[in-house]
RNA sequence: GGGGUGGUAGUUAAGUUGGUUAUAACGCCGGCCUGUCUCGCCGGAGGCCGCGGGUUCAAGUCCCGUCCACCCCGCCA
């Protein structure tokens, strides 16, 4: 309660249970700043109050767990305003000490700079800073919200197992070596997936989970090994209906933790269109720089690299006007060349607008006086505006100037961090062409229903079949997604055949879900939101380990238990397992 | 698997063309101090310069290898 004291609790004789934050020992007076989960509240200890309580005060250390008697009184004059609790202290009649504490690596506080790697060796004490009790409180009000949200819309929190069945598709999976039987595995769910469809199979209507899921893929900023996400399905529904509740969770957690009111119904764009115009699946709508196709342009252009790209199919020639930004030096245009390089362009042509209108560009002399005034006109380029152009595949094109439009945006100040821009992006491709594999790839998951408009083209046109799936993108990220889902046996069985899983290995493999769609399932969807990305767009963090009371490092080890570890070899026998 | 940044006291950093005893701040320890709140003042301790090799009269500094952390590409149905 250290930090819930205020000027009315004046009087009052209390006793604070809390860590020593910090001592000032003023000889006569010591002065101890006494932190609990709520806040800091200044203690004073006086020989006149009490000279026993005083005379143990000075022994104090940073991080002593000690309880205090005292009265709360008024600090007069001297209020302390970047507290809290500023107005008031505790006159302290007595002490006790119940646990010392050796100095700790760092100090617990806001705004440390110690590294990672220690305060992840630490985690128990980096969790005592306010920082991260702030985020992680954050998270416990978000799960509250999302649950009571659900459990009031008549949805069920219904769990779901952890030893499950490998299957090919997606992610690595983490496996579990079977005692019982060995040479054989469990996997560690991805997510619930099946397990959500088969409980709309088996009449539960509406179903929910704030579900773990493990993937064993390589990590990044906003990716873990083992992450969170509110889990959600609905039977006799459509697309309408799973973006309602979700934009009813999504909408009352910025409410409550934000105090921002975000407008609904969220904005709505389809894939097609968020990958021309900004060259990623989940678009940041809080500032320009689209990106532009000119192709048509230069299709009978001098310039070899640009008609090459504009003539061949599945390549293209596109351009940001990168306006709005100040002056771009030929550093910066250099070093967004070299960025370009990372998402595999060859290279990037860029041109500046001198005050006369005129092309300042290596590549102007290619151009001629047509095709220039045409790019001038298409980009809308300005007296001092830099446009950049790839010409490569179009994902090159995509890949490269979409997140050179991002980098832009952040290095030049164009993003407002107060500002949340939540979209769905809709109509997704059902499969994904893998060039290595030669073979199709389901786009989001196998049991994603086909548009119904589609379904004719899935063995013609397997690449154009569109499916009924969604994300939910906030400022570039994608937070959640989902798709309404296939309930008919024979869809099921053609999109499994779509992409290459034939009936024999279909039966071997989801044969429990084949058998359960031939007894009657409900149209059903639902989606899953990522709750660490979202707690990090609420906690306005960089990094989803702020939000992760235990996480993982980027080669997936826990610095504080020292895992993964190796196991005895009587455990390894046990297990009929044997190491290369 | 690949690219990049970093690793020096408990912590965060500085350390020049290779050259005397490896600096600073914070923290820590001791002393003084009755109104501080990043308390102040005086004094002090604290180093396998990530690890292993090599070059050299001499390596924190140069070379090779390796480990760890972070960011990114691939990967993430």
């Amino acid at each position: 309660m250290c930090g819930n004291l205020r000027r009315e609790h004046c009087g009052n004789a209390v006793v604070l249970m809390g860590w020593v934050d910090n001592r000032r020992d003023h000889g006569g007076c010591v002065f101890i700043d006494l932190r609990a989960r709520e806040g800091i509240v200044q203690v004073v200890f006086d020989p006149s109050d009490d000279a026993a309580a005083h005379a143990l005060a000075g022994d104090l250390r940073s991080e002593w767990v000690v309880g205090i008697r005292g009265v709360v009184r008024s600090r007069g004059g001297n209020i302390n305003p970047r507290l809290a609790t500023g107005d008031i202290e505790i006159a302290a009649t007595g002490i006790e000490i119940y646990a010392k504490s050796e100095t700790p690596p760092f100090q617990i506080s806001d705004g440390i700079e110690t590294s990672e790697e220690v305060r992840l060796k630490y985690r128990f004490l980096d969790l005592r800073r306010g920082t991260l009790q702030r985020n992680l409180i954050l998270r416990h009000r978000f799960n509250q919200l999302a649950r009571k949200t659900l459990s009031d819309r008549g949805f069920l929190e219904l769990e779901t197992p952890f030893l499950i069945k490998s299957t090919p598709e997606g992610a690595r999976d983490y496996v579990v070596p079977s005692r019982v039987h060995q040479g054989q595995f469990f996997a560690l769910p991805q997510s619930p997936q099946l397990f959500k469809q088969l409980f709309m199979m088996a009449g539960y209507d509406r179903y929910f989970q704030l579900a773990r899921c493990f993937r064993d893929e390589d990590l990044r900023a906003e990716r873990q090994p083992e992450f969170t996400q509110v889990d959600l399905e609905m039977s006799f529904c459509n697309e309408q209906d799973v973006q309602d509740v979700t934009e009813e969770i999504l909408a009352r957690a910025w409410k409550e933790l934000l105090n921002i009111t975000v407008p609904t119904p969220f904005e709505r764009i389809t894939y097609d269109e968020s990958m021309r115009r900004f060259g990623v699946d989940a678009p940041d709508l809080r500032y320009g720089l689209e990106l532009i196709d000119v192709s048509d342009l230069v299709k009978t252009s001098g310039f070899k690299v640009f008609a090459d790209a504009a003539n061949k199919p599945g390549f293209a020639v596109k351009a940001i006007n990168i306006t709005g930004v100040g002056e771009l030096s030929r550093k910066d245009l250099d070093d967004y060349t070299d960025f370009v390089k990372i998402y595999g362009a060859k290279g990037m042509a860029w041109v500046r607008i001198k005050e006369d209108g005129e092309w300042q560009s290596p590549i102007a002399k290619f151009l001629t006086d047509a095709e220039r005034i045409a790019m001038t006109e298409r980009l809308a380029l300005a007296p001092g505006d830099v446009a950049v152009f790839i010409a490569d595949t179009q994902s090159v094109c995509h890949a490269s100037l979409g997140n050179l439009r991002k980098h832009v945006a952040k290095t030049r100040g164009l993003v407002d961090d107060n500002v949340y821009r939540f979209c769905w992006v809709t109509d997704f491709p059902l499969l994904e062409w893998n060039g290595e594999q030669q073979r199709f790839f389901a786009a989001h998951h196998p049991f994603t229903s086909p548009a119904a408009s589609d379904l004719h083209k899935l063995e013609s046109d397997p690449g154009a079949v569109k499916a009924r799936a969604y994300d939910v993108a906030l400022n570039g990220i994608e937070i959640g997604g989902g798709s309404i889902r296939i309930h008919d046996l024979d869809v099921q069985r053609r999109v499994f055949g779509a992409i290459g899983i034939g009936d024999v290995e279909a039966q071997a493999k989801f044969g429990f879900l084949l058998d359960a769609l031939r007894y009657g399932a409900p149209p059903h969807g639902g989606l899953a939101l990522g709750i660490d990305r979202i707690l990090m767009l609420i906690c306005k963090t960089p990094s989803i380990r702020d939000v992760i009371a235990f996480p993982k490092t980027q080669k997936q080890t826990d610095l504080m238990l020292d895992a993964p570890s190796p196991i005895d070899i009587a455990q390894m026998l046990e297990l009929g397992l044997r190491i290369k």
